[in-house]
DNA sequence: CTTGACATTTTACAGTCTGTAAAATACAAT
DNA sequence: ATTGTATTTTACAGACTGTAAAATGTCAAG
């Protein structure tokens, strides 16, 4: 895939952070929350072929990276998201909008404008509600001072 | 790095998409619109010590990579960007955007505002003042219709 | 206390990407 | 034709993901 497609193609998402493997992992991990080696392997495996070593290997991988946590529980290590959905994609979308602030902040802020009325014309409505809120939020802040 | 430092850390900008050579070639071409081999050599020199040869390699893939055009002119290959600064960082922010609105919409708003007015309050104007011209656009559409 | 069934760690290789650069080849001008 | 650039080919290292076998550890049952 050429820069020009990169740059020009829909929907990185997540994709952008993770690998395919890494994100069925943790996309199980937090839908249960913890799980051993085996239980993880056996609900990937619904999905995807892979060797019960190469599921142990990336999640082991994913623990050094910190994505992961990993606790010894009756003999057994059990596995663990770090951050929850949530988190992550707090995190995830804020580094995202980062990147592009930094880039340029007047084009991203004409793209996210552009991006939303294309998407759906009430969603531009939520960006000026919470625009709406964070100025309430500044508002408290300043009489508190 | 770990995983989380890579979400947590500030201003990736430009570097989710380059290295830091190929972003300093595409630098020195925005400036100076056309160039040989030879003169982005002598002016990247300025900055940084590489080889003749990595220089030219690494030019050569970009071109592969739909980055960078390359035209014979007087026996000799000139080397330009593709995209305009300004196209690129259009597309590179866009990317991010849609990035993060794919990850989710409604963080990904937060993450704006947040950020804007953590940045400078006056951004924030922008965003409104983007919006509004967004609102005028679509009525003429309307209209037109 | 030995064997077998798991669990866990180590090791390794392929493929992609960037940075690095030498080697080989082409070509143009003297 | 020879010399000096210009250009292409080829290669390797180091990161990262996916892949998985090999080696080792552990524990329970016989």
């Amino acid at each position: 895939m050429t820069l020009i497609n990169r740059l020009t193609t829909q929907n990185k998402g997540l994709h952008q952070v993770l690998g395919h493997l890494e994100q069925d992992l943790l996309n199980y991990l937090w839908e249960s929350d913890e799980a051993t080696g085996r239980q993880i392997f056996d609900a990937v495996s619904l999905k995807r072929q892979n060797a019960y070593h190469t599921i142990l290997t990336v999640l082991n991988r994913m623990v050094k990276k910190g994505l992961l946590g990993k606790k010894k529980k009756a003999g057994v290590f059990h596995f663990s998201a770090v951050l929850s959905r949530g988190e992550f994609k707090h995190l995830a979308c804020q580094q995202a909008i980062k990147s592009a602030l930094s880039i340029s902040r007047s084009n991203a802020i004409s793209a996210i404008v552009n991006l939303l009325s294309q998407d759906d014309p009430q969603s531009i409505e939520e960006l000026e509600y919470a625009i709406e809120q964070k100025r309430h939020q500044l508002k408290e802040k300043d009489s508190d001072e």
